[in-house]
DNA sequence: GGGGGCTATGGGGGG
DNA sequence: CATAGCCCCC
């Protein structure tokens, strides 16, 4: 291979070359943490690019949709701005874009509602309660986990009912009717036009599975090339999926999975192992590489991360080295409590800016749970550090923003019941729970939606008023719909509903705090839809449908979302720390009961996933790793004692700096200025433009050279204009010569010369 | 039918 | 400690 030309291959070493270049056929790696995973990834796609595939014709599965971004932002760098037409993303991402085209093929809207976990939950109660079951002992959640189990095993209701080894258990544990709630589960959300989010799948294989002809063999033409990464962490479901896009007469077979065993943390999902071994057996002739060379961590971290691991007796062989400096020894802190810890912790971040210059973006704060970030919170706001929480509640998340996208929700799929649920007497019209339930069960008895109940059975006088004023209320929303864009269909909804009325009347903080979440909501719509500039590692998007908005919204994590001050110490649990890195990580509340949790030890046999659990956490640091935990700390409401946890002395004395004994610090002193600590989600002062002079040119007529005005970033010069009517301008007031990428059809330019 | 206050209970990770 | 769920009163 000659490296004339390929000056990235430049950058791999031999492993991972040989890993990046072997384009045919089924391709194992093995990579262990920080070996460089990604880069291997993003080279190989570009590779197969400079080779002449068709970047349409690859579909790249990510564990998140950040790391997919990131992903085709570097492959652009070597293969310009073409790599953006790779479909890279989560499962759940593109098999939602997928049956957005093809859902009516296997009975389901194109406009189908995503119900979150929620929404689930509040089906499945109905159920239980419609067939007088004690809520106790089928709790929506336990209930919630086996159909989710069920579905990602490829189990239908049927073949529930037919596994001996799964009623076996239910009747062990008195609940031997979950098959039956499966299936009527199953029924209500085929008859709401809704899947959750283990149906994106579970519908994606079975769009695949019964339409060979039409639909399988498309599919299995558009994507020749496959890759996945964290294949440790997909589940047998996914697998098949994969299966029915690789494996025909006739197939290349080119499927490349990425993967460590090391590091599944995801079985409580369904996630398996086993789908490492069984790729073994179904491609016999696959390639496998190892990538077994840590680039990221110093070699105190790397041997205390191999000693930890080592506890695990089922493994992939592998040895993980690192030829960086040994670095820092692994500080221990013990802590009396909690609060203490944290203080703790603020401190050595204090102390760690000081002497190693550290910025806050660089550390980290891990936990098991995310309970435990409020005392982080306290404390570093205390002294005045930045940071930002992850995986809590997330703004889509919130009850006023919930009640207004459930009134988009049934206003785009009006046999929605769980948004007709949520919004029908919401505000309050005079629709009470008794009524709600009786039009619930007349849907049921006659096979329809709520909302066809509402439109074709006549109601006692009681209610006819307000369910006439109700249904009224809809088909307007319904009618605004057909003929407006997202943004003015929310706005309209906004108003009109009666929610913003509602929510001015409150005059408490709170309430002021939920208008504002509202008119947020609001601007993203009108964001979403005015957004003309293709930024950097997103794909052309040119469809701005209300529906479209709503589907992506329910697919997005807040490690999705853009953070606005991104000097921030990050606080997530060690699961969301998945494929990230930081130069200082602290690994708190390391004690038995919490990490490993109560429920594994309680479990038995998930100790081996807590410790990969652990591995993930210590290998995320780079340079500097601090493990805590806490002699006492309040756990629902009274004191627990707990030991250290048995991951700390798994980890031999050469690598640890010595214990550091307790001692109490002085108060920290109340800072007087808190102002800068800025809550999420307001919004960046845009560019002024005097907009009433301002006139829109027609899309044509921007031709490379000219100058011209844009609403959001002021003037700047057009560079080029290509086929799909995509310009790039670069604009005076923004930083370097950074170009923006505006799609004419959307754009609001105005022609200066 | 709606709101307020009290009691019991849960107890993890996420798309 | 939180909060969901329940009861009671308006």
């Amino acid at each position: 291979m000659t490296d004339v030309g390929y000056s990235y291959l430049d950058e791999l070493n031999d492993i991972q070359r040989q890993a990046a270049t072997a384009l045919d056929g089924p391709v194992m790696v093995i990579a262990g943490p920080g070996s460089g995973k990604t880069r291997v990834l993003t080279y190989r796609i570009a590779h197969m690019i400079n080779l002449g595939v068709n970047p349409g014709n690859i579909l790249s599965l990510t564990f998140t949709n950040k790391a997919a971004r990131e992903m085709k932002d570097r492959i652009e760098r070597v293969v310009g701005p073409k790599a953006q037409r790779v479909w890279a993303g989560t499962f759940h991402s593109l098999f939602a874009r997928i049956l957005r085209v093809e859902a009516h093929k296997i009975g389901y809207p194109n406009d189908f509602t995503i119900y979150d976990t929620d929404d689930t939950k509040s089906v499945i109660t109905e159920i239980i309660t419609q067939m007088n079951l004690d809520k106790k002992v089928y709790a929506p959640g336990v209930v919630r986990s086996r159909i989710s189990a069920a579905k990602s095993n490829l189990i239908t209701p049927k073949a529930y009912l037919a596994n001996e080894e799964l009623m076996a258990y239910d009747k062990m544990a008195r609940r031997p009717l979950i098959h039956v709630i499966y299936e009527k589960y199953a029924a209500k959300c085929m008859r709401a036009g809704a899947m959750d989010f283990d149906d994106l799948l579970l519908q994606m294989f079975r769009l695949l599975y019964q339409n060979p002809d039409q639909v399988r063999d498309k599919y299995q033409m558009q994507f020749k090339y496959l890759m996945v990464d964290e294949f440790q962490d997909t589940n047998y479901l996914q697998y098949e999926i994969l299966k029915l896009l690789t494996v025909y007469p006739g197939s290349k077979n080119n499927i490349c999975i990425v993967g460590d065993d090391a590091q599944s943390i995801y079985s409580f999902r369904g996630a398996t192992i086993e789908n490492i071994l069984q790729f073994e057996n179904d491609f016999p002739d696959l390639q496998t590489y190892k990538l077994e060379q840590n680039y990221r961590s110093t070699q105190f971290i790397v041997e205390a991360a191999n000693e930890v691991i080592n506890h695990n007796k089922r493994q992939i062989q592998k040895k993980i080295w690192t030829d960086r400096i040994e670095g820092n020894k692994i500080k221990i802190i013990k802590a009396s409590t909690e609060t203490e810890e944290g203080k703790r912790v603020a401190d050595t971040i204090i102390e760690q800016k000081n002497r190693h210059n550290l910025q806050n973006k660089e550390i980290a704060i891990l936990y098991r749970t995310n309970g435990q970030s409020r005392i982080f919170e306290e404390q570093l706001r205390r002294h005045n550090i930045l940071y930002r929480v992850y995986g809590g509640l997330s703004f889509y998340a919130r009850k006023e923003v919930k009640d207004l996208i459930a009134y988009m929700r049934l206003t785009i799929n009006d046999k929605d019941d769980e948004a007709l649920k949520r919004v029908i007497n919401y505000p309050r019209r005079g629709i009470g729970e008794s009524t709600i339930e009786n039009i619930s069960k007349l849907a049921d008895d006659n096979n329809m939606s709520m909302w066809e109940v509402l439109t074709k059975i006549d109601f006692n006088q009681r209610s006819r008023k307000s369910i006439g004023d109700f249904v009224q209320l809809i088909h307007a929303f319904k009618a605004k719909a057909a003929k407006s864009n997202a943004y003015e269909i929310a706005d309209y909804i906004a108003r009109n509903s009666g929610i913003i009325e509602l929510l001015k009347a409150d005059k408490s903080v709170e309430g002021l705090g939920r208008l504002e979440n509202i008119t947020s909501l609001l601007d993203g719509i009108k964001e979403f839809v005015d957004d003309d500039e293709i930024q950097v590692g997103e794909e052309m998007n040119t469809d701005k449908s209300l529906s479209t908005f709503l589907q992506t919204i329910s697919l997005m994590t807040d490690a999705d979302t853009k953070e606005e001050n991104p000097d921030t110490v990050t606080l997530m649990s060690v699961h969301s720390a998945k494929g990230l890195e930081f130069k200082s990580v602290f690994v708190v509340g390391l004690e038995e009961n919490l990490f490993p949790s109560f429920m594994a030890l309680a479990e038995g046999n998930q100790v081996d996933e807590e410790r990969r659990l652990f591995y993930v956490a210590i290998t995320r640091a780079e340079e500097l790793l601090c493990l805590t935990y806490a002699h006492s700390r309040y756990q629902y409401g009274n004191m627990r004692f707990n030991d250290p946890s048995r991951f700390l002395e798994e980890i031999s004395d050469r690598n640890l700096d010595s214990i550091i004994s307790i001692h109490k610090k002085p108060e920290f002193p109340e800072p007087k200025i808190l102002g800068n600590f800025k809550p999420l989600g307001s919004k960046k002062p845009m560019l002024s433009v005097n907009v009433d002079d301002f006139v829109a040119a027609n899309p044509n007529d921007i031709k490379p050279g000219m100058e011209v005005i844009h609403l959001k970033f002021g003037q700047g010069k057009v560079m080029s204009v290509d086929e799909r009517l995509v310009a790039s301008i670069v604009f005076d007031g923004l930083d370097e010569n950074q170009e923006k990428r505006i799609m004419l059809q959307f754009a609001k330019l105005q022609i200066v010369t």
